[in-house]
DNA sequence: ACCTGAACACCGTTCAAGT
DNA sequence: ACCTGAACACCGTTCAAGT
C-alpha cells in the first residue's frame, strides 16, 4: 500500500475533525473512536496518527471548534450599554447554545486529557476570549481603575452560569426549575448586591 | 475453580469499593478498570460482575460513598442561625473538601453513564440531602410561605458554587483568583441583592 | 452457590512493508 | 512521503466448567 493523495493534509485535518464531529452529536463521547473516525473518511485508524498526536489531541481540536462557534453565537449579540440587560441576553444566549448543541458542548467537559496533560494554549485563548464577552458588558458598570473587580465579577457570573448549564445537562442535579430563570435570577441579584455595596462605600467616603 | 467463601457477599461489596477508592485516588478515572479492581482484592474479574452490574454500577457506588463524605463533612458545619455566615461557612467547606479530594470528587463528574442510563433514585436523594443543607441556611432568610424562593436560591447558589469547583479542579479556565474568594463574593452579593429587591417590594406593599 | 479462566468483541497505538 | 494492515497490549463482559 501507499500514498493516495486523494486530499491534502490540510483536507485530511477537516475531514477527520469532521467525521469526528457528526459521530459525536450522534452518540457522544462513547461512540468516538480513532477506528470509527478513520473508516467515516475512507483511511485507515494510523492515518489519524499523521495528522494528529493522538486521540485526545483530535477531541481538543474538536473542542477548539466548539468554542469558536460559541464565540461566533454570543459575539453578534446587541449590546446596548446596559450592563445587566446585556449580561442577562449573553447568559440566555449561551444557554441557548448548549440546548442547540447539547452533545457538542458536553464533550468539552466530557473529554479529560490523559495523565497531567493541560490545555494548549490557544484552547485557554478561546476560553479567555470568552470571558472578555462577559467582561465587556460590565464595563460601564465598573468605572476606570476598577479594572480587577470588573475581571473578578466576570469570573464569578461565568463560572456560575457555567455550573447551571453543566448540572442541567449532565442530569447531576434535578433542577425542576428552567436554568435560563435561574441564571436571570443570579445576574439580576448578584449586580443588585454589587450595585448596594458600591453605593455604600461610595456613600460612606464622600 | 469454584467457590471460595473466604469472604461474604457483603464484605465482597466493601472490599471492591474500597479497592477502587484506592485506584481512583491515585490514578482517577483513567486507572479505574474492572481487572486491577479484581487484582487488588485478590479475585477474578468475573467476580466483581456478581457484585455489581457492570463497570459503571460500581462506580455509581463509589460516588454514593463520595456523597455520604461530603455530606458528614459539611452537616457538622455550626449553624448560629445567620444566613449569610452559614452559607459563607457551608460554601467554604465545600471548597475544602474539593480540595482534599480531588480524585474522588471529580470522578463523581468525571464518569458518565453509558447510553442514557439515568442516575437511581437513592443518588439523587444524597444530592438532595446536600442541597437541604443550603436549604437549611437560608430558612431565616424566608419567612413562610416563601419556600420555593429558598429552594431557588439554594439551587442558584449549589449550582454556581459547583461551577467555579469544577472549572477549578478540571482546570478548564485559569482562575488567577482562589475560588474561596470568588465563592465569598457570589453568596455575600447574591443575597444582599435578594435582600434589596424584597425589602424593595415589601416597602411597595405596606 | 460461587468463582475461575478462557474467550469474544472491542479499544488506542505503532510500525514494517508497500507504492 | 504517505498510507495500510497486521500486530501488540490492553479493555469490559460473558459463561461453560469446575468445586
Amino acid at each position: 500500500m501507499g500514498r493516495r493523495a486523494d486530499h491534502s493534509r490540510d483536507e485530511l485535518f477537516e475531514m477527520a475533525l469532521s467525521a469526528a464531529r457528526e459521530i459525536a452529536e450522534e452518540d457522544g463521547l462513547g461512540g468516538l473512536t480513532a477506528r470509527r473516525i478513520a473508516a467515516k473518511i475512507g483511511y485507515s485508524a494510523g492515518t489519524l496518527y499523521n495528522l494528529f498526536d493522538d486521540l485526545d489531541d483530535l477531541i481538543v481540536h474538536l473542542n477548539g471548534r466548539t468554542l469558536d462557534s460559541l464565540y461566533e453565537a454570543l459575539a453578534t449579540a446587541p449590546g446596548d450599554n446596559d450592563p445587566e440587560a446585556d449580561l442577562l441576553a449573553l447568559a440566555q444566549g449561551y444557554i441557548a447554545f448548549t440546548r442547540a448543541n447539547a452533545k457538542l458542548w458536553n464533550l468539552l467537559f466530557e473529554h479529560h486529557r490523559p495523565g497531567e496533560r493541560l490545555l494548549p494554549d490557544w484552547h485557554h485563548q478561546k476560553i479567555g476570549r470568552l470571558l472578555g464577552l462577559m467582561d465587556e458588558c460590565l464595563v460601564p458598570f465598573f468605572g476606570p481603575g476598577r479594572e480587577a473587580e470588573r475581571n473578578h465579577t466576570a469570573r464569578v457570573l461565568w463560572s456560575s452560569l457555567h455550573g447551571m448549564c453543566l448540572l442541567q445537562t449532565e442530569k447531576k442535579l434535578i433542577l425542576d426549575e428552567p436554568i435560563e430563570a435561574m441564571a436571570t435570577s443570579l445576574v439580576k441579584y448578584y449586580l443588585a448586591g454589587l450595585r448596594t455595596s458600591t453605593a455604600e462605600s461610595a456613600g460612606g467616603k464622600t
